[in-house]
DNA sequence: CCTTATACTTTGACTACTCAAACTATGCTA
DNA sequence: TAGCATAGTTTGAGTAGTCAAAGTATAAGG
């Protein structure tokens, strides 16, 4: 149906809506996720906006309709499946499956990805703890919260992490922040602004509060917990 | 490297120089098999030609030089390996194989190639018996006679199937006439025009010769021979 | 209120691929 | 050998996507 650009746009755009909580996209984060020029970018935003799949309103930013975001769940669908059976049956490094993934995504049929789903026996995250849509386009994602939350001492299990990029995910593999590491969080202070993470059996890591928010886990605090704060 | 067009008509090329052994292959005949109009494919051979790919001489036709050669079997490489490994890992039917590794043969990667042709065992053939060429470029295509070359009472096996049409493969997979069948020759009139062939422990099948002529068997003969018919 | 930096939009041009239709070469048939 | 059918080539035009550069709106600061 939509051309692979197309699918492309929206998926970027849905995960951008995930981001900002529902709020208008601008140009120029569009563009920018998307690898394009922003002038790029609002030409084929209009198209987008034209065949119905977006809402755009010149100068303030473009937002999927509910046919834009069934569009684009199916679109991340195929790419978070893609993700798990390269890694998963395949063995490709969890570092390298984004990149792959994000070719094969736009060829695949439904036929070839429901034995993938089966063979996976229906999954319900990628190797990244990102959740998979359902075929129905539904996707329900847990709050969570992150690393960069816990107090020294709390214990928790890693669940998903934030950043597809493949340097990152070497960093969290070698230090074993990996989804379903457990976890101990020997150094919290407020003040130093970065925090020491022990994974089970292995050496402690010291992370930016930037690096830490990436982690998100469950249960959010055994020690002590500190919510509401929007990083 | 090469465009997916590109990648498509040079793997078309390959495959019909091997049909007409290695001769000038005309634009009407190409066209048909790309699926675009004649005026297409010649400004686009005539782009392929300039890069080096393929030799054309205007009204005479097109052929693959050895860099389009090796080219063309790359992408064979992937389309046959993918075909197996659909049809092996994922179960996806013999008949639609080849239309879903049609699609994936241009996006798939190298690194995920590789792993496949690991997990299967480094295959010599795809599911329909055509050679998978090696990751140098490089096929051997042993010589074989057709059921339609043997005679009534011939013992043999099947090894290959001429005819990528999911109609046609259909056919062959009720009837028992798939690759690694044995097969007895019931009845090979020359003047009938047609055969009547029982795969091991099934109901005979009978043939025309154009239809028999696109099981490729091995050993070609046990009663007798005759070859050197060109159907 | 005017000025300016910034983000956004528009414009014109380019690449890759495609088709329909007009034109041309070739070779066969009479 | 003239005439024609056929296959091949050329031309003009269109679609999808892209960029660079010029133009425009907006919010923020003086």
């Amino acid at each position: 149906m939509a051309s692979r650009t197309i699918e492309n746009y929206l998926k970027q755009l849905w995960l951008q809506q995930q981001e900002s909580r529902g709020k208008y996209v601008s140009m120029g984060k569009l563009a920018a996720l998307v690898g394009v020029t922003a002038g790029t970018a609002t030409t084929m935003v209009k198209a987008i906006a034209d065949s119905g799949l977006a809402k755009y309103t010149p100068r303030a930013g473009v937002r999927l309709t509910r046919a834009g975001e069934q569009l684009a769940l199916h679109v991340l669908r195929r790419h978070r499946l893609l993700e798990l059976f390269l890694v998963e049956v395949l063995g490709i490094d969890w570092s390298d499956a984004h990149g792959e993934a994000e070719e094969l995504e736009h060829v695949i049929s439904e036929t070839v990805l429901a034995r993938m789903d089966l063979l996976l026996g229906h999954p319900s995250v990628d190797p990244h703890g990102d959740p998979i849509p359902s075929s129905a386009g539904k996707v329900e994602a847990p709050e969570l919260c992150s690393l960069a939350e816990l107090q020294t001492g709390s214990r928790t299990v890693i669940v998903r992490i934030m950043d597809q990029s493949s340097e990152f995910l070497r960093f969290a593999q070698t230090s074993g922040l990996v989804p379903k590491a457990a976890v101990i969080i020997e150094h919290n202070n407020p003040q130093a602004g970065a925090i020491s993470a022990r994974p089970n059996g292995q050496q402690p890591v010291i992370l930016s509060m930037t690096a830490a928010a990436k982690f998100l886990v469950r249960p959010c605090a055994a020690t002590g917990k500190r919510r509401g704060k929007r990083s």
